[in-house]
DNA sequence: GTCTATAAAGCGATAGAC
DNA sequence: GTCTATCGCTTTATAGAC
């Protein structure tokens, strides 16, 4: 078993504190109303100490978005060893991701932000994260096509923009401040996801 | 025939071209990262004579969004003229949003700036719009139920929020940016909103 | 690595002349 | 109403002592 320093645990410990804060943050406000400042005061120390262990704001967006990619793709396995069948994974990783949001540790970031972009394709940790959870998706999403239980009119490419969307959806924001239950919101959000608004014939 | 004053009408004009170039920048940027300094440049005036026309950039947001909403109306009118089924009329308005989003032209609002929140509650002329596009698609989503049409294990508020929704949809924005034909793109939303990604038996 | 203090820049909003 | 010039504040980021 391999000996870890103990002060580079202490390192480590830091930096998850970080991210949560960030993680935090980015569900509650969002990137752009997000400041460095209150990340600082979040986790307890000082601002340019936050800059030595993270180089910007970018940088720090970056580290949450990594991290919850990492999770989702434990999700995904967990998921994967729970359900063979195709659709039904699909519909346990929708379910998910509305748990996480509904829980207030969803991060969202701005698509428009080029900056910001910037940094996320610059990023190889997080590019990494995001291939393995879209490549895992984009294979169930074939298979689920291949099975007939997508619908197959639309490329998977599609299919996986919808899914990815769903992580970051308003609806759920505002039926979650209408105070319905979650399992009442998971319910409705399953069912216009998969099932669509119009009726079956 | 009333008499228009030369003058008011001047002012008219200058407040659309305002309007126009905030419109513009909504859809292209978002309300956090356009500048009222590039507002005040894209219609060619000083940023103070901007201020004379509009008391503060979320007036300025506010102003666009109920020109938008404004607008929505007038389609939603169009629309009922030319069809009479109810899931025709709403099918018929995802399509105007879709088709308005890829010509660039549908602002987009953060819901997470309290600010920005609490200066489109206070503005009657954006409620009152909003009400009215909100009021009609209440009735045909209702109709529709009541036909068999959609879905009627979710209620009606459920339906509003998710076709509100299709009027921001990042999914949109990543098939726009990936070259894909405008009525390949409006097919493809059309089939996931209403049909939903599963298959129909 | 952590702190206090501050630089540097951007932005919303306004003053005052015309 | 329009302009130039500037205020006042926030925010990102850094300098330098410990």
């Amino acid at each position: 078993m391999p000996r870890i320093p103990f002060k580079q645990q202490m390192l480590q410990a830091r930096e998850d504190a970080i991210v949560d804060a960030v993680n935090r943050l980015l569900a509650e406000k969002g990137f752009d109303l997000m400041t460095v400042d209150e990340v600082a005061a979040e986790v307890g120390i000082a601002k340019a100490s936050l800059y030595k262990h993270f180089d910007s704001k970018e940088a720090l967006a970056a580290a949450a978005m990594t991290r919850m990619l990492t999770r989702a793709a434990a999700q995904l396995q967990q998921i994967a060893a729970g359900h063979t069948d195709a659709l039904a994974r699909l519909r346990a990783v929708v379910r998910w991701t509305i748990e996480v949001q509904l829980a207030g540790e969803m991060p969202s970031l701005p698509s428009q932000n080029s900056t910001l972009r910037a940094a996320l394709m610059a990023d190889q940790a997080y590019l990494d994260q995001l291939m393995a959870v879209s490549d895992t998706l984009g294979e169930w999403i074939v298979q689920a096509q291949a099975d007939g239980q997508v619908i197959a009119e639309v490329p998977p490419e599609v299919v996986l923009y919808t899914l990815f969307a769903r992580a970051c959806d308003p609806v759920l924001g505002v039926l979650k401040a209408g105070g319905h239950p979650p399992e009442q919101i998971i319910t409705w959000l399953l069912a216009t996801t998969f099932g669509g608004l119009a009726t079956r014939a």
